[in-house]
DNA sequence: TCATAATGAGACCGAACGGTCGGTTTTCGA
DNA sequence: TCGAAAACCGACCGTTCGGTCTCATTATGA
């Protein structure tokens, strides 16, 4: 009616109801883990309304995933707001030991845990986890470069490094956290970078280059 | 008779070889993702024999686990023979990044891979998981300890941090290697951390207690 | 308004699931 | 050597799996 009708087809609409209620669920019980039974019931669509909007479980199981990703690149975008070079790297590296309480998707990391079960048991859910895995790097990347820019830290610093230093040690603490239902080990991953990080930049008497390795 | 009897019962043998070669399976395949009949191919032994030996599936799994825990134990054991101190914390770091071509249990940590599945839903294997990650970092806590009474390292050096650091990093890693297929992530975390372990070490002038900070 | 396309429910399908069990074969101590 | 015990097989069980299909109902554009 009034002004500014999005004008969405009602099966959209259910459409992305499933993928929002799918989406934990897959990350929670896995991929095998999750039964159309608890689909089912957990989106509040029966199995006749799912396959209607979806072609398999298999295929709910990749859009979801999709779904999962783009709340987490939305999340790690908002924090980012108004921060420039290596200050967004660390308010990235900062917020993922605090949502601790209001997680972006429950069960944990979706690209890693989609990682380990799909890397020897489904392509397809692999290939996202590495796409989705290459844009986070591909992030990273680009803050380091534009720290480089800003003169923040020197140049021969390498990208892939850093990236897959923050990477591991992030999801490996987020395992250990999860694993033990206890923050310290999150929390200790994350002063560690923090600091490794705030040793990158350049201190006004390092301008003349690196004479420690 | 004589002091415990060799002489190994055939049923053991069975037993032996179903874990032996089921372990893999579910290592790689995970225990939601794994069938009976899968793990009947796997083994050449019948679901009844298999049943024969253990309770359900999840005993299986339980004691699957536990078995490649052991071949994890007995391989990190193995690398540490003959050194000391922090030697012992690198020579652990160097072979994870070592056993590519023949790694101790296909499909990757078994920790790791049954934390990631088992954390929200199978208490009895995130159980498993639990114990085996403690006695790792008990493991790291005890060569810390070690360097410390050696004087290679300070005693405000923190066990936990440490361990955390090297196990959040190197299943981190490892995960990345596995998902793209290629060691080099490995190979980065496993010479970041071999360098910050380096850092750990008093130097000769450092001797008299730590007046910085 | 009304025809019709879109949507959703739920009964139904064959296959595969984890698990059981009676019967046969093998093992091994006496 | 022999017979009881141990080990093993594979048909079979009820259940649940992912997926299909028909048929009301609802939404929508002309």
């Amino acid at each position: 009616m009034s002004t500014t009708t999005p004008r969405l087809r009602k099966g959209e609409v259910t459409r992305r109801l499933i993928l929002e209620r799918a989406a934990p669920v897959f990350n929670q019980r896995g991929y095998a883990g999750a039964s159309m039974s608890e689909l089912v019931e957990a989106t509040g669509i029966e199995k006749g309304g799912i396959y209607n909007h979806f072609g398999s479980k298999e295929d709910l199981a990749v859009e979801a995933f999709d779904y999962s990703i783009s709340l987490i690149v939305d999340g790690y975008a908002a924090v980012q707001e108004g921060k420039v070079g290596l200050d967004r790297l660390q308010a990235i590296i900062e917020i993922f030991g605090n949502w601790s309480g209001h997680p972006l998707v429950a069960g944990g990391c979706p690209i890693m845990n989609t990682a380990i079960e799909a890397d020897d048991t489904n392509p397809a859910l692999a290939a996202r986890a590495r796409a989705a895995m290459d844009s986070w790097h591909r992030l990273i990347g680009s803050i380091l470069k534009d720290a480089k820019a800003r003169g923040e830290v020197d140049g021969d610093v390498d990208p892939y490094e850093l990236a897959t230093l923050v990477t591991s040690t992030l999801e490996g603490s987020l395992m250990l956290t999860r694993l033990f239902d206890d923050p310290a080990y999150k929390h200790r991953a994350v002063a560690s970078l923090l600091e490794h990080v705030e040793s990158l930049r350049k201190s006004p008497r390092q301008r003349k280059g690196r004479a420690n390795r």
